[in-house]
DNA sequence: CCGGGCCGACCGACCGTTCATGAGAAACTA
DNA sequence: TAGTTTCTCATGAACGGTCGGTCGGCCCGG
């Protein structure tokens, strides 16, 4: 039953020749670990069940990893170093708001699909431990720089003004974040055009009264 | 500790004389217990932690319901019932595909915020159970049956033919959906003016480029 | 023969649930 | 009015089971 990758226990097409009994290694046991957390949710995994989807030993587990808690501080640093290097490129921080607004929003959606699992476990994170509200207190701070984004851009009169700001942050999140429950990688939508849809529908909607691109 | 309901150990505001020992009800004992479940997820909230919180002992939980998962699904019927009987009203029905849309769309923010911690434990649920299964099995019919109202008012012409309706939908749930996790009632934001924003969010987006309002 | 990878047995803590029983207010009887 | 019954809500100890984690030792390729 369990998903157990075949044969050569999962050991990540690793080039570089090790020494020891071949297995796992920390990467591709966080990589299946994050699948089953995602599948299951966190909480919900409990270490037995993670080691039959790895198809080893529960107490194996542990020579990779010191604690289960760490390995979801794995996977959050893995998304939020992602999207935190969003804002520290220069395409963030030059230039008219809107276009600026537009670039983040983009690599963002790129962000989402490139680390999807990671993220994914991210964007569903209850706060239970120290842990994870650590990795939401970073996830916070982003949100907010990019609600600052919009905010200027809405000063410099790109956007409407008709709805407080905050609440498009907040909406404008709501269906970037969604991104992760549905989108299936390999699909006929390619990321490339899903981050063409959301810009469209975030700057002109599902009518598609487009103005004329300057 | 437990933000556990003063003196009247929260017997609901019963105005009828009732009989017995005074104390909790199964709806009052629901309503809390969904509270807590929103915020530790239903997996990571014990029949201990939820006891703590009404201030009563572990076992007293089951004088009111027979186990967790009946709790559970309580709270997810009264989210899927509000969600379902939208359609179900003579307006979702009946007319242009686009009024439809736009009548179904409000009326299911308005039933996010009016039930807003039953549908928010719905929208977090992963699946592990049969009685979560069931859930989502039903929250998938509403979404194919909105969906589908999109394509109508697609074929129409009244929605822009550029994004696969699909994604559209999947979008425009994550926009609406994402609400239960920021919106909080009471507030500045009256659930009119939110409806309203979503609205004018979705159909004519950031920019703002309104046609003529027939 | 070293060292990375793994195993099975085990630990204390906590899980959801059960049970026999107590507490307390309304309703009935005298 | 006083006493008794009936009903609902609550209790604390205990059950079998699972949790995250530890420990000592075996496996096996370079």
């Amino acid at each position: 039953m369990p998903s157990q990758t075949t044969s050569t226990n999962g050991a990540a097409a690793n080039g570089s020749a090790k020494r020891g009994r071949p297995g796992y290694d920390q990467q591709s046991v966080l990589r299946i670990a994050v699948d089953v957390f995602n599948r299951h949710g966190y909480d919900a995994t409990s270490m037995g069940i993670l080691a039959d989807n790895l198809g080893i030993s529960k107490s194996a587990i542990y020579h990779h990893v010191p604690s289960k808690g760490d390995l979801l501080k794995l996977a959050l640093d893995h998304a939020l170093g992602g999207l935190e290097s969003i804002l520290e490129q220069p395409e963030a921080a030059a230039g008219a708001a809107d276009a600026r607004l537009e670039f983040v929003l983009r690599r963002t959606v790129a962000v989402l699909v490139e680390r999807l699992p990671f993220v994914t476990l991210l964007l569903r994170l209850r706060g239970n431990t120290e842990i994870e509200r650590n990795a939401l207190e970073r996830r916070r701070t982003f949100d907010h720089k990019v609600a600052a984004l919009i905010s200027a851009a809405r000063d410099e009169g790109s956007l409407r003004q008709d709805i407080d700001p905050r609440t498009v942050t907040r909406l404008l999140f709501g269906m970037i974040n969604s991104i992760v429950e549905w989108y299936k990688p390999g699909g006929s939508l390619s990321p490339g055009k899903l981050a063409d849809d959301v810009i469209t529908m975030a700057f002109d909607g599902l009518h598609g009264h487009t103005a004329p691109t300057a």
